[in-house]
DNA sequence: GGATGACCATACGGTACCGTATGCATTCCA
DNA sequence: TGGAATGCATACGGTACCGTATGGTCATCC
């Protein structure tokens, strides 16, 4: 028998239990977060919980904390655009936060935010996480030439647009979604102002 | 002592209920509406409930019911416009639909569609609402002269947008929103193919 | 004016949680 | 190698619910 751990005996952290507590959040929704459920789910008992965590809010809010610095990351990563290419990198954007895409991305999304319309420290998250990602969106719409004024109209409308279209169930209306939400991007991307090139639209 | 009743005893029916039922979910959120808090609420025990209601779930169902009829009626009223101005009742509907207008309004439809996405039943009735809506507004793009795919594209993103915008929080981003707002209501409603009137934009 | 039914209070058993206390096993380290 | 410390299980008291059972209190109508 040599020292190698047969039965490794996974222990569980912090990031385990936000990890599982983030998976619950995405299907449950905050009010379905609950602590004795999630030891169920990591196929432990609550005294593990109690172990890691003060109390339920302990993990609600380190949750909330990772959620926002994932969320930094990944809106710094999805605007940063080679120059010449902003254009492309708005359609990126509307693409990637587009429910399609992340079903799981967008049912945390709704989660958190509907946490946060009942809980403050939510809430700051949230007005955070958003204020970063609107001027991220609006260097882009600068960036292609649009004048200030409208580049925040613009990338307000991107993201209540992506967050809102999440909430609907348009199955009936229109046969051709694809169709549909490639004119929806164009009617938020393309503006008056930019200098268009054969190849920038639909990038 | 005339047989005019001084203490009228108010008795509740099923009415009473769905609308107490109602602002309870506004405010907590579906995991939030229960009997117990519900009749504490009312000043009654739930053996008024249960006399009225089979179970929780029937009282839920009621809810969504009334609040579908409410939502059909609304949109009905909100998009009947008088021959040729048709633009300007999409701009009364942005603004109508808009969360400054109506908190409350846009608290239960966001708790409605927060439940819909764990629920069938209440994802039905969504389902149904939206596609009404969608058509209604749709249809005013079309007296607008808009041709049909351009009057889908651009009704499903008004409803995305007055959806989205009451899940952000904005406030630090720009300091002029109604300015904002006016912008992104232009941005969707208006059209290339429209024929513009000197009065018929900000109607 | 007594019976009936509508409406509600009270009391109960059961479940699903929260958070604490405490014990037990494993690992780390002097 | 014998403590400490770590990581988790078990057991407990307490709360907030659900739904049922049953009894009480009015109005109403013969």
């Amino acid at each position: 028998m040599e020292n190698k751990p047969l039965k490794p005996r996974v222990q569980l952290d912090r990031n385990a239990w936000v990890s599982a507590a983030t998976e619950v959040l995405a299907e449950e929704g905050i009010a379905g977060l609950r602590v004795e459920v999630l030891a169920k789910h990591l196929k432990v008992t609550k005294g593990s919980f109690y172990w890691h965590f003060q109390d339920r809010r302990d993990l609600l809010l380190a949750v909330l904390q990772v959620w926002k610095d994932g969320r930094i990351r990944d809106i710094v990563k999805q605007t940063r655009a080679q120059p010449g290419r902003e254009l492309e990198q708005i359609y990126h954007v509307i693409d990637v936060y587009s429910t399609s895409r992340s079903r799981r991305g967008a049912a945390i999304e709704l989660a958190v935010r509907d946490w946060a319309r009942r809980d403050a420290d939510a809430a700051a998250i949230v007005a955070e996480v958003d204020d970063i990602r609107l001027r991220c969106a609006r260097d882009l719409f600068l960036a292609c030439g649009v004048p200030m004024e409208e580049a925040s109209s613009r990338c307000m409308l991107l993201y209540a647009y992506v967050f809102g279209i999440s909430l609907m169930i348009y199955d009936k209306f229109d046969s051709d979604v694809a169709r549909l939400k490639r004119d929806i991007a164009d009617l938020i991307a393309q503006s008056a102002s930019m200098k268009r090139t054969a190849t920038a639209a639909h990038g």
